[in-house]
Order: structure tokens, then C-alpha cells, then sequence
DNA sequence: AACAATTAAATTGTGTACAATCTAAATTTG
DNA sequence: CAAATTTAGATTGTACACAATTTAATTGTT
């Protein structure tokens, strides 16, 4: 069998295909394990790992628009109406739509909400104990995935 | 002394809560993005980037059975299975049951499955153009990434 | 003022991720 | 060798992501 036996279609593969894989699919997998990381840390609160993520912005700058939210998290309403809902219901937070501009959705914490940033203090150091990286790696990470969000950013304009 | 007395939790959170949320994110974010960019240089395949994934996979291992895809790609039958179903449909792989091993399902390429990789080929170049990163910067993030999802896997054990 | 264009959020539909459960087949044990 | 256990894959249900469309409010233009 003249196919089995050769590998020379290979070869374009293991120069291209086969590289860019890993660097994307490295993102993409450490990405993924993450998420899967905080999982069990999270369901002491009751939340997700975006809801968190959400909270985080909610703790620094609510009361904010759904749009605004969705430009820290690069995300859009599709992604955020319906979290937003659950977080509603979960008691975390309050809608209120915008007096000067009843297009815009004001998202408010409720007490609730805000107490729970006391209880996700301890997240933090959980995951740090997890990860188990010098904090100069962790920065050179996140220094390396913020260049290439940017560069990706670009593309848009 | 700058502190204001009406707030001291925002020490805490400047120091833990907001830096962690940092690289956590920035990875979240850059691996959002990446995805994102591939999707209108897949769309030439009519692929998405996970089928896109199973598909390099296919093209270097198959046939293989779907826990073996599983374990490459870091995913579960949960996501695998309906992915695959689409590949069906799309006429690029066949599904046969091993005839040692009933329980295994062993995925092929068909003709058409194999002939996409030609066509893919071009991706890889694409995606480099996209994503201006030195050569460096793009090996330091894949061993980054590739040292957190390697720690992360240490917890499972 | 009239109306086209833009904007904010919601909605719809497709495709992941993943926990939990189920079925059937193979393996291990008593 | 039969019962208990393990394993491979499929199924079910929840929660993202995101494109495309819709609705309603605001802004821009003439």
C-alpha cells in the first residue's frame, strides 16, 4: 500500500497545522481547566465562574449599564441579558432602567449582593494555592494573553 | 491615610480580588478572542474552531475511539458526542463500533474528511497574520498556558 | 418637525462545556 | 461462573458565547 506506508502528507501538518494547534489550543485548554478549577471554590457562593466575574465588576462600579458590563467582560447582551436574569433571581442584584435615557439598564446591587463580597475575599488565595505558579510566571501569563487580546482587539477597529 | 474610614474593605480587594481576577480573565478573555478570530477563516470550512480541533486530531490519529479524542482535547462524551454527530452529518467522519471491545465507538475520516485537510492548511498562516506576536512571545504564552493546565491536572489525581 | 440612522437591551437559534445519570458491555471478585 | 464493579459512550439539563434579528428609545439630517 503505497499510502499506508507514507507519512509525507505529514509534512505540511507537523510545519503548520500541528503548531498553531498547540499555542491556541494551549489557551483554550488552560482556559477551560480554570474555569473547572473554581468551580468547587464558587459553589460555596452559589455561583458561576462568569457570574463571579460579573459580581467582580458589580463590587468596583455598580450601579452600571448591562453595556458597560458587557465592555469590561467583552461581552455582549446575548451573553449577559440572561445571566443578569439569574442573578436576579438569586437576589444579588436589581434592574432599574435610566431616567435620562430609558434605552439603558442600570444593574444595582442589592444588600445581598453586597455582602457576598465579603465571602469571595477568600477566593483569591484558594485559587493561588491551586495554581501552583511564581508570581512572575502568573504575570508573564497574563502580561502575554492581554498582548494578544489586544492584538485581536485591533483587527476590530 | 488616604484610606477612606467608609470603606476598608478596598484594600483587601485591590490586593486579592482584583488582581486575581486579572490573569484568570486576561486568559478567559485572549481565549475568547482567539476563537472568535478563527471563526470567519473557518467559516471557509463550514467547521467551528472545537470541530475544527477534533478535525486536526482526526487527521493525525484516525481512526481513534471518542475517550481517545476525549483525552486529547480535554473534554468528555458530554461534549464530544453531539460534536461528533455533526461531523456525521457533515459527511466528514464515520462512526464503527470496535468488534473486539463493543463499548468503543472508533471514529474514521471518510474521503471527504480527509480532503478538508488540504484546504486547512491555510489556516494556520491566517491566524499567525491575525495575532502579530514574535515567535518568542507566542512559545512563552504556549508554555505558560501549558504549565497551568499541567498544575491544574495535578489536583485531579 | 419628519424621518432615517443609530443605539441599548432583549430575543432566537446554534454550538459548546460539563455535571449527573443511564445503558450496555467488559472485567474483576467472591 | 455469577454478582459486583468498572468502563465507554449516550443522554439530560444548566449555563455560557455569539451571530442575527427585534423592539424601543434617542440622535442626526434635512
Amino acid at each position: 500500500m503505497t499510502q499506508s506506508t507514507s507519512n509525507d502528507s505529514s509534512l505540511k501538518t507537523e510545519s503548520s497545522l500541528k503548531i498553531e494547534k498547540q499555542i491556541c489550543f494551549s489557551l483554550y485548554s488552560a482556559s477551560n481547566a480554570l474555569t473547572r478549577a473554581y468551580k468547587p471554590l464558587l459553589q460555596q457562593l452559589d455561583l458561576t465562574y462568569l457570574q463571579y466575574m460579573t459580581m467582580i465588576v458589580l463590587w468596583s462600579y455598580a450601579p452600571v449599564t448591562v453595556k458597560e458590563i458587557g465592555h469590561k467582560l467583552h461581552l455582549d447582551s446575548g451573553t449577559l441579558t440572561p445571566l443578569l436574569k439569574r442573578l436576579n433571581e438569586k437576589g444579588l442584584i436589581d434592574k432599574k432602567r435610566s431616567e435620562s435615557d430609558e434605552r439603558k439598564v442600570f444593574i444595582h446591587l442589592t444588600e445581598k449582593g453586597k455582602k457576598l463580597e465579603a465571602k469571595a475575599q477568600a477566593i483569591p488565595e484558594q485559587i493561588t494555592c491551586k495554581v501552583n505558579m511564581s508570581a512572575e510566571q502568573a504575570s508573564e501569563l497574563k502580561m502575554l494573553a492581554d498582548l494578544l487580546l489586544n492584538q485581536l482587539h485591533k483587527l476590530d477597529e
